[in-house]
DNA sequence: CTCCTAGCTGAACACTGTTTACAAAACGAC
DNA sequence: GTCGTTTTGTAAACAGTGTTCAGCTAGGAG
């Protein structure tokens, strides 16, 4: 009897309704864009509807979170063929891509408090992504670069520093510190900080 | 006739009164609970008072961001005597223990994105901290630090490098990700990446 | 004693997230 | 088909939010 199943799938797919009418509120306005009643009416249910399939808007933030490191991992994965000074390199320069046009994701990923999940958990999607980043520097330090002995260097510690000054452009873009940049330029400001960066 | 004068100074102690309930607010739940309902009822007034000194609750979080980075402000300016290396060093480690000991300032500061400033000022006092602590870089940066060549380094991306490492660290200590580390272990694991920061 | 004005507020508006009592539909067993 | 149970859905309410505005009141000027 396949009805146990068919329910499971029903749920399923309500629940990937309302994250999609989520997610267009909220690439719209950001999360407080996103209030139960106009998800409800997206989706032309009651709004107490949404706590049968979420326990709260908080379970839908982290869920949107989710999907904004999702689509940071696909991108990272693409490059994962690339040799390590290359791969390194484009991973960055997609980081603040992906910064410059997800704004909304890359604030609830990385700056906003509210969606972070309660408790550390390595199989956690943001955990995943920063597994990927750090592992690229560590094969990118691995490879002794010019001129450079690698001796006595934490990986973390490093993939931290990248991290951080990427990080910290990433945030200028976001909340507009940048504005005043075209993209080309953004390219060169990069180019500068990485350079710096990876020593 | 000191009428006007004394109108002004009962206008700037009501902004104080109004700022100082904020802040009690905001140390103890952040943003959120500021709410004006809970700062009138601190001050002993009605709500609608309250938008009579400020615009709106935004105004209020944006003083409350002017005032954390004066308290930082403060800290960065009574190392101004230091010697360039040391100077940097204990900027940083400030800066951490600002992060540590002041997490919703830290928070409204350089993570949320409600309280920032509509458009950059050079004379605001988020820009002022950074350039005290982007020309304590630079400074650093012109005393050619052990075996390193300090040509073509633009100071601005190198402040932003170490800063960046020093910010990531900082969030991670703020929302909880480092909340196994005693303050002890801090210092090692800042130490470690401060080496690594600075090359 | 009027008039004016600066300071203040009660009450309302339009929202918010969330809970609960209740109804309707779908299902399993007989 | 009919009963009882479980699932699914909702209207209405609760307790809060930021904000606005008409109207009140106390104090000084003419």
């Amino acid at each position: 009897m396949g009805i146990t199943e068919r329910r499971e799938r029903d749920a399923a797919l309500m629940k990937r309704r309302i994250l999609d009418a989520a997610m267009h509120l909220f690439t719209e306005g950001g999360l407080e864009a996103v209030s139960m009643r106009r998800v409800a009416e997206r989706i032309e249910y009651s709004p107490a509807t949404i706590y049968l399939y979420f326990r709260n808007k908080v379970a839908i933030a982290r869920e949107l979170r989710r999907r904004g490191f999702e689509i940071l991992i696909a991108r990272q994965q693409q490059l994962a063929a690339e040799q390590p000074e290359r791969r390194l390199r484009k991973l960055c320069r997609d980081y603040l891509r992906f910064a410059a046009t997800h704004p909304r994701h890359y604030e609830i990923m990385f700056l906003s408090a509210e969606a972070r999940p309660e408790q550390p958990d390595p199989q956690e999607a943001g955990a995943r992504s920063w597994g990927m980043f750090r592992d690229a520097v560590a094969e990118w330090l691995a490879k002794a670069p010019a001129g450079r002995q690698a001796t006595g260097i934490d990986p973390e510690a490093a993939a931290l520093s990248v991290w951080g000054t990427i990080h910290g452009l990433a945030v200028q873009l976001v909340t507009g510190g940048l504005d005043f940049l075209d993209s080309q330029q953004h390219d060169e400001v990069l180019d500068e900080a990485l350079e710096f960066a990876l020593r």
